[in-house]
RNA sequence: UGCCCGGUGGUGUAGCGGUAGCACGUCAGCCUUUGGAGCUGUAAGCCCUGGUUCGAACCCAGGCCGGGCAGCCA
């Protein structure tokens, strides 16, 4: 009755938490489940990287001595940078898990790397190739026609290791010569074709500085790095699996400990973008403020934006685990964010696009504090109190001069319920005699229906969230919407889905009105704004006293689709 | 035109020869001092064609469709 199977029976078992089953009980590993993930540090990671990361944590945690290793892949200096190493394990960490004392570099590795080299050289499974790049290209064959063996596929033993001797002590330089497998010219996997091992490169390496002038590519270092950590299942995504081969080839040839490699589909959202290039393409152009633009999909974009690391953890276990390349819509993602806050955020009053109201009939200079509940989900959470006066400022689209049919709010002559306050009702609008625009509200309120309801028993259909004008904290709010508008990038494999952007995915709202218990709203702390959605204080942009709020998520709303389908269908 | 991988409601995912389930989304109703949340219900699916079998989403064959692969990137 202990065991997880029978505690849970929504263990989710993918195929391969299945494959790591078996091989438990097969006994494969020796009872052992070690996982891995790998990232380049090359640049931020995203919730693409966050599936790959809950896959490997998970899996590890749910076996007793089950670990995950954090390994960092650095075998090209070029790309890699300390600052991608420090942010990817912040994102880690944030996200909840935890590599312990297990963090390593493949560049750790380059010392055993360079002797496995030499190994292979001596078995004659690996010569040093003196073609140019484009000569390699060439002799590689097509996807349809095979390759052909480089003249220099038959240097001797001797001679390659000399060779490759005098690649590493900087002899010679970039490009001049590689270090190539000898497998099968002829072979229909592209992969297989005497792949490339070492290549010189002249570049000072983050952790090795210049110690090296040779760094091994990724099939090699990869596989054999898994090896050296004593990895059981090696999880990457469909794009490996044509590398699996090689994979395998190599720590046979060298006779070494064998991991295993298991591929799944990488994660794909509606919406939005994932790839490396593109969210650059998006920084560097200036259409992002940075990698942690609250629109980005990156780990740092969505925790700036008001995403828990809990959502997305919930996020990534409804996702799953498969091999079909998939699209996930982006409303999964919200309902998973939506689900959390709704459970965990404080409520509280906020109006972004004020109108405001003067309710004639209340005292001038009167203070009113009514008690309004923190979360209805959770009484622990206690209540607090939100001044009341004869002026408020009530949302502008809670107000309809001329209310469509089944607009419940406040329109002319119509009562509505102010929120743990009272009931008001519309006596006279003001417009602005030039525009038109309606520019104030003059209503009364019954004060029978001081606290929200009246001793009457009347009810109104409509409940609107205010802030109290001469109490209100003024605040800047950020509207976040979708990087594209459609779902989905088409076919626009060009440089051009710049313009699939969709231009309103962020607005910019600074005139609006928030209760003022917020003045002293923590950095990066979560709300719900009544009726709207769910909003943090931005770390980056808010001052004392001058909080700047992200909209997280919107909350579900109902009027929008209604209007939405009374629209549509005609009236 | 080579090799590899995949195809279950709109989306994602279970099902491993025995009545196709779950989640998100949709729609409807109930409830409501958030048009939120919650509750109830609805519609919607095994790529195709054969074969094996008492019985096929599952096994076999052939097709169709989608994806990946020709870095001295990962």
């Amino acid at each position: 009755m202990t065991s997880p199977e029978s505690t849970s029976e929504s263990t989710s078992t993918d195929f391969i938490r299945a494959i790591v089953q078996d091989d438990l009980e097969s006994n494969k590993y020796d009872g052992r489940v070690v996982t891995r993930f790998p990232p380049e540090p090359n640049g931020y990671l995203h919730i693409g990287h966050a599936k790959s990361i809950c896959l490997n944590f998970g899996v590890a945690s749910e076996y007793d001595g089950g670990v995950c290793h954090l390994r960092f892949d650095d075998t090209n200096p070029l790309r890699e940078d300390i600052e991608y190493i420090n942010s990817i394990q912040e994102d880690v960490r944030w996200l909840g898990f935890d590599w312990g004392s297990h963090l390593y570099y493949a560049s750790d590795y380059f010392d055993a790397l360079y002797s496995f080299a030499e190994q292979l050289i001596l078995d004659g499974r690996a010569y040093v190739d003196s073609l140019s790049a484009d000569e390699i290209r060439d002799y590689r064959g097509t996807l349809t026609e095979p390759g052909r063996e480089s003249p220099y596929r038959n240097r001797s033993a001797e001679e390659n290791l000399d060779l490759f001797r005098r690649m590493r002590d900087g002899e010679f330089e970039d490009g001049a010569h590689v270090l190539r497998t000898k497998i099968d010219m002829e072979s229909p996997n592209l992969n297989m074709r005497d792949p490339t091992i070492y290549r010189i490169r002249r570049a000072t390496h983050h952790r090795t500085g210049d110690k090296w002038c040779i760094y091994p590519m990724y099939d090699y270092a990869h596989a054999l790095s898994d090896s050296i950590e004593n990895i059981t299942h090696s999880l990457c995504t469909l794009e490996f699996e044509d590398h699996r081969p090689l994979y395998d080839w190599t720590l046979e040839a060298l006779d070494v400990y064998r991991s295993q490699q298991i591929e799944f589909a990488r994660l794909n959202l509606t919406n939005t973008v994932m790839s490396k290039r593109r969210l650059l393409q998006l920084v560097e152009g200036g259409y992002v403020s940075g990698w942690d633009d609250p629109r980005m999909p990156t780990i740092s974009g969505l925790r700036r934006r008001g995403y828990t690391p809990e959502a997305i953890r919930t996020f990534c276990e409804h996702v799953g685990i498969s091999k079909r390349d998939t699209v996930v819509n982006m409303a999964l993602l919200e309902h998973c964010i939506r689900e959390d806050l709704n459970l965990h955020a404080p409520r509280v009053m906020a109006v972004l696009n004020p109108l405001k109201v003067v309710i004639d009939n209340f005292p001038e200079g009167e203070v009113l504090e009514f008690d309004a509940v923190n979360n209805p989900e959770d009484p622990s959470m206690g209540s607090r109190k939100v001044p009341f006066s004869r002026e408020v400022y009530i949302e502008r689209d809670d107000f309809r001069e001329d209310p469509p049919s089944r607009f419940f709010r406040l329109a002319p002559g119509r009562e509505v319920r102010l929120r743990y306050a009272c009931y008001i009702t519309c006596q006279e609008v003001v417009k602005d005699p030039e525009t038109g625009e309606v520019i104030e509200l003059h209503c009364t309120y019954d004060p029978e229906s001081v606290g929200g309801s009246t001793p009457d028993g009347r009810r109104v259909r409509g409940t609107l969230h205010w802030v109290s004008a001469r109490h209100a904290l003024q605040a800047e709010v950020r509207l976040y919407d979708y990087l594209l508008r459609d779902a989905d990038e088409g076919d626009e494999d060009s440089r051009d889905f710049i313009s699939l952007l969709n231009p309103d995915s962020l607005q910019t709202l600074i005139d609006c009105k928030v209760e003022p218990g917020l003045a002293d709203a923590e950095l990066g702390s979560r709300y719900q704004f009544e009726r709207q959605g769910y909003f943090c204080v931005d770390t980056r942009d808010s001052g004392p006293g001058a909080p700047v709020f992200n909209r997280t998520v919107s909350l579900r709303d109902s009027w929008a689709r209604i209007e939405q389908s009374q629209s549509r269908g005609g009236s």
